[in-house]
DNA sequence: AATTTCTGATACTAATTTAGTATCAGTTAA
DNA sequence: TTAACTGATACTAAATTAGTATCAGAAATT
């Protein structure tokens, strides 16, 4: 069961990158170079992260993408929604066999619950705090 | 972001429904025409709760399958490691590039949180407990 | 003005996973 | 001996995920 897909692992990846270079235009081959990224994956999954205010670019020469938002402010639940959708379960699971009222349906219940869960823990973990986890490493590491 | 496939969605709607059946075996075809669950997917679904000693068989004329166990110490949790596999995420987030040292590394630790998280919670969560749940609903609405 | 370096948009193919089907051998009850 | 079952396993189809390709247009550089 995998939680991340390749989107957003390398999404997450690319905002990161971005968020410890504080200057600049940074081109999609640079970052593709740099985190080894296939390079039209990249620039799909930046466009995605374009549209959805969490980065923006220049075009041109020059040009170049970086962050729209204080690392501090890009929460990875963000960037899972928008790559996998919603957390959900499968829609059939309560169906009319098990359970014909979905409105009060206790199982339901149940796995939403988890779910908030899920996305609370997901939503206090930002890019700001992956960038400042990653230095500690680093300077541990001397 | 689909949390449960349908294999575990039908193995659980499988277990429910044996649960509730207490007496004698119930066979593949009965539970397939019950739940509507395609019957050779079914089959192969339960061989595999079968080989994991969740639900036992009986071969012949007059055989089938039930719960090998209590309901109640039947946990969703099991279900989805059979079906889905332990919780993982990509694999490829903690590489190289950003974590040279994957032992220590300060992001993997947060989500490896999480995910113990929801597998406690998946392991609250019994076959026994829903179908009380479900008896409730029913009861509810008269 | 022409060229190069870049993004915007979007269509496409390939690989993998998930869902579902089919078949045959063997077991048990009637 | 036949019908109703499971065991094992190979197969196909559909959907999703991963990755590629292409063309148009914008800005910096010459």
């Amino acid at each position: 069961m995998k939680v991340l897909n390749k989107e957003t692992d390398y999404a997450v990846r690319a905002l990161i990158s971005l968020g410890m270079k504080s200057d600049g235009w940074v081109s999609a081959k640079a970052l593709s170079d740099e985190q080894t990224i296939p390079y039209q994956f990249l620039r799909r999954i930046l466009q995605e992260l374009i549209r959805n205010g969490l980065v923006e670019s220049k075009e041109g020469a020059g040009g170049g993408v970086r962050l729209a938002k204080e690392p501090g402010l890009i929460a990875v639940a963000e960037v899972i929604e928008i790559f996998q959708g919603k957390v959900q379960l499968s829609e059939c699971m309560f169906r009319k066999q098990l359970c014909s009222n979905r409105a009060n349906c206790v199982l339901r219940h149940e796995i939403m619950r988890i779910e908030k869960m899920v996305n609370q823990e997901f939503s206090q973990i930002t890019i700001g705090k992956l960038i400042d986890d990653l230095k500690a490493v680093e300077a541990m590491k001397g």
